[in-house]
DNA sequence: CCTACGATCTGCT
DNA sequence: GCAGATCGTAGGG
């Protein structure tokens, strides 16, 4: 029974293709145990940011700043960033050490710990405005710039396999929102998430 | 040093 | 539907 749970391993935040990546993360389980208080989703909607030939990308083409160094890092690591000044966006980095590669999760279905995340949201438990959004749902998971760096395989944020599979007919994808910045690549396709599911970001 | 702006969300109209 | 919030970062002088 709970022998279907697993931690993700390194292995596969390797792959070396980011928007497979950004595909494969969506109906897994994000989880955190911050504060003593665990919490958990499972993904719906991610988008793929790639460090090389990508204007939407943070790090494009070996951008190199104190806020990016961490996505030129090990893959199985978090990039955390503020956006807007408020918001605390959640990345996974992937590929490999070097080419700043990264998966933007932008919203979750709640599982565990729904009434923590309300109570952190100040929002209804069972409502899709709990976690249908990148800044939504940091807030809920209680994730923070503070853990910007973190090991996606240490005890305080983690994503897991817990056996679902979704057909890829129900993976659908878009361009990626709020990046107009990037021109012709703001087109690309590199947004994906569960085609039905309620807890997905409007855009 | 200074300025412009954002991988968004909320509340109000 | 739209404007305001709010501050770290990047880039230029």
């Amino acid at each position: 029974m709970s022998s279907d749970i697993k931690i993700l391993p390194r292995s596969f935040y390797e792959s070396a293709d980011v928007t497979e990546a950004s595909k494969s993360l969506i109906g897994k389980v994000i989880c955190t145990r911050i504060d003593g208080v665990f919490t958990s989703g499972m993904i719906t909607e991610t988008e793929a940011y790639c460090g090389r030939n990508d204007k939407a990308c943070h790090a494009n083409d070996g951008l190199r700043t104190s806020r990016t160094e961490v996505m030129y890092g090990t893959p199985g690591h978090a990039y955390i960033y503020l956006c807007y000044g408020i918001h605390h966006l959640f990345n996974v980095v992937t590929n490999r050490e070097g080419l700043a590669d990264a998966v933007l999760i932008r919203g979750i279905q709640p599982l565990e710990g729904t009434d923590e995340m309300a109570g952190r949201r100040n929002k209804p438990a069972d409502k899709p405005e709990l976690a249908d959004g990148p800044g939504k749902l940091t807030q809920a998971l209680g994730i923070t710039t503070g853990y910007n760096g973190i090991d996606l395989l240490g005890n305080k944020i983690w994503i897991e396999d817990r056996g679902v599979k979704f057909p890829d007919v129900r993976i659908f994808s878009s361009s990626r929102i709020g990046v107009d910045y990037a021109g012709e690549h703001a087109k690309r396709p590199w947004r994906f998430y569960l085609s039905g599911s309620k807890w997905v970001s409007s855009g």
